[in-house]
Parts: structure tokens; sequence; C-alpha cells
DNA sequence: GCCAACGTTGGC
DNA sequence: GCCAACGTTGGC
């Protein structure tokens, strides 16, 4: 199993607004960055994502879900009434992709990314690295469980 | 609202 | 292929 870290604002979807949704699951559209959707496509379904709230107050980790579909074509794209839509992309060629994400439980706390930046052993985390704005980025095993432990734990 | 740090686009 | 202009992300 494979940890990962994925961005969303908690005005349009927070971790509480997929805990509530049908099945507790919800499709990943709109990703449009290749080296995000490269992360996508070696997403496995079982492995765990650090729920992120970015332009929030304060920013950080608030829960934990896990991958409930593999990759597959975000038909967003070719819609043109969408945000997310791409002119160039096609039923052949789609360009971009999207995995299903269910939610796991919330942390006991909300890990701020003050306190992600503050622990050494989250140093090498991409999410508190400067400049970093990948929206779905890997985390490694430990990572996952200091971040976990720092939230007081998974609330099921 | 500001702006740094990117990624993308397109002229050449 | 270079790189300036532009758009986006996301913390603050």
């Amino acid at each position: 199993m494979r940890y990962w870290l994925m961005k969303s604002e908690p005005d349009v979807f927070s971790f509480d607004d997929l805990a509530a949704a049908p099945a507790r699951t919800t499709s990943w559209e709109g990703v449009r960055n290749y080296r995000a959707r490269n992360f996508m496509r070696e997403m496995a379904a079982g492995d765990r994502v650090l729920y992120y709230h970015s332009n929030a107050s304060p920013p950080g980790i608030a829960g934990v879900a896990e991958v409930a579909r593999t990759a597959y074509p975000d038909h967003h794209a070719r819609d043109p009434e969408s945000p997310y839509h791409d002119p160039k992309a096609s039923e052949e060629k789609p360009i971009w992709e999207m995995v299903d994400v269910r939610a796991v439980g919330s942390l006991s706390r909300l890990v701020s990314l003050d306190e992600l930046k503050a622990d050494p052993r989250l140093a090498e985390m991409l999410v508190v690295q400067r400049g970093q704005r990948l929206s779905v980025m890997p985390v490694t095993e430990q990572e996952y469980r200091t971040v976990v432990e720092l939230g007081g734990g998974i609330v099921e």
C-alpha cells in the first residue's frame, strides 16, 4: 500500500463534504497538472490519502481517505460547460484522468501546515516545501503515520 | 488582495 | 529549443 496527499479547498469540497457524500465517495476530477495526474495513475485501490485543506485558515490535514477506484478518464475535460474543460482532450485522447476517493475518517484534530512544518520528522514532506503547489503528491508511510499521530488518530 | 513560485503557451 | 508573457496555486 502506498500513501498520498491530496489538496482540496474546503470552501469547494471539504473532508466533511466527502464524509457526507453518497458511499462517502467522490470522483477527484479537475486535476490539470501532469505530475499530479501521473501520481494518480500510480494509485492502487486501498492506498491511503491524507486529505489536505488548502486556501483554508488554517490550512492543514483534516482527514484520511482511501483510493476507491484507480485512474480513469476525466470526462469533465471534454465538457465545454465545465470549469475543467480542456479543448485538447478527446475521447480517444482524454489527456486527463481522475480517481475515486472514499472517506475513511477525520483526524481527531486538524494538523495545520504550521504543525507539519514544525515537526522534524516531516521535513522532507513535499507539502511543507517552499513553492510546492502540486495538488496530488506521494507521502511516505512514516510521514503518514506521523501525521495521523499528530492528529490524535482517525475517527471512523 | 498581494505576490512568489511555479507551469504553460506561443512567437520566433 | 529558447524564453517572455501569462495564468494558476495557495500561503499569508
